[in-house]
DNA sequence: CAGTGGTCTAGACCACGCG
DNA sequence: GCGTGGTCTAGACCACTGT
């Protein structure tokens, strides 16, 4: 049952895991790991593949496959939260119009101009995270300085959103969070340095206004093998009460 | 830079997303295929392989590759909801004992005595949940009839949670959700009828009393392809107190 | 039984990174 | 230029499915 490229996994797995490959040393030639193991190339990278997604080596094209520093899981408030904990955050911005999906998530015309945030954390040098932030022009106008990008320490990017909260007209109501587990596209694989076959948790955050004008729309990208969510809902101790909300296709 | 058997994966997407291949029917044999792409049957099988974990095609050893019924993309409330929107759900218990990481989230001795149900939920024969509930015997005595499983009609086993909202001493306080992506385990796999390879959300619920005891711990696997899940948090408007939890390493 | 996918082989050729 | 991974080939053999 257990294929030979299931072997050949194993065995690597425990030499990494068990420290006999230190982190960031170079593995041997997959032509010499097939030779080893006596199995052909194409197995052996199929068992090299497994260990890839898994996020235990990194490959580089010309230069060899490489141990991957052990993934730091770092767990994520769903709520604003100060930053700095060792996250380095990289935050550029353009003004960019809006077009279809975009325009549609944040309830603007087409061509409305908006700016467009974008966030990348690190930590010790390991991507943690990806997020790009929009905000309509319409809604940055009414307050001053959140034009000129702060440097966040958020990977939400909070620090510039909850401005917002303070110096907007229309205060912020609520955020709502899509959550799903997919593929990376190409460049967000590329900006976390993952492979295009590890599994990401994509949130997209929609901060609308009392009135329900959309006042920001984040999308969060976090590689799945580093990052965790935890979100947290107080129950109302009265609650016999049903929500009413019912799953809804999309 | 486009490889060949991501051409190959394109075109039979295009049949596929066109309808030019109905849901449910057989697609020609490997070695058909490869011979009508002028490819390998390794190159071919790659291609396959690629639609397969985006979910649009399903094999079967021994009687071929299905055209899969197009994802249906639900969303789920991450609060309490009313099942009952075309979702069956199966549901099945057992009493066990807590061990290691077990009695660890539920915070019982090791061996405790706990009630497992095991939900899985359907929408036209296509599996779209895998519930794990683990409730403590030492909640569950507390109340009556808990120990019988209603037929839970939400992936969430909500139901069975609610009761305990109405019926234990020490009420429900709050609910912790932790969300992460990662690759189903083969059981998960075979239960929701996905690839190893398809991306999972999984969401770990942990529902606590006033007092911190730990009522129950859920553990919701959800495949990434058909679902997603929404968070809403109202925002307290005179928010210029941070929160002072910080993220987290785990 | 015949037909299907599952796995593997032993090469080949190309593209990239580095000296 | 040389060594590396990236991709592909044209088969082979086995395990499983349904008749």
């Amino acid at each position: 049952m257990t294929s030979r490229h299931q072997h050949v996994a194993d065995d690597l797995r425990r030499l990494i895991t068990s420290g006999a490959l230190a982190v960031g040393e170079r593995l041997a030639p997959e032509t010499r790991l097939a030779a080893r193991y006596h199995v052909s190339t194409p197995t052996l990278r199929d068992a090299l593949e497994l260990l890839r997604t898994e996020g235990l080596i990194e490959k580089f094209q010309g230069r060899g496959n490489f141990v991957r520093r052990p993934p730091q899981r770092l767990t994520y408030p769903g709520v604003a939260v100060d930053g700095d904990d060792g996250l380095q955050v990289i935050v550029s911005s353009a003004d960019i119009t809006a077009t279809g999906d975009l325009a549609a998530r944040l309830r603007t015309p087409p061509d409305a101009p908006i700016t467009q945030y974008v966030c990348l954390s690190h930590r010790d040098d390991s991507p943690q995270g990806l997020a790009h932030l929009y905000i309509p022009h319409a809604v940055t106008r009414a307050t001053s300085d959140v034009r000129n990008p702060p440097v966040s320490a958020s990977p939400w990017a909070d620090d510039i959103v909850r401005s917002l909260t303070t110096a907007t007209g229309e205060p912020v109501a609520n955020s709502t969070d899509l959550v799903t587990a997919r593929f990376p596209t190409g460049a967000e694989a590329q900006s976390l340095r993952i492979a295009t076959r590890t599994p990401v948790l994509s949130i997209e955050r929609t901060i609308t206004a009392d009135d329900g004008q959309v006042l920001a729309y984040v999308l969060l990208v976090l590689p799945g093998d580093r990052a965790e969510v935890a979100f947290v809902t107080p129950i109302d101790k009265k609650t016999d009460k049903k929500t009413d909300k019912k799953a809804e296709t999309r």
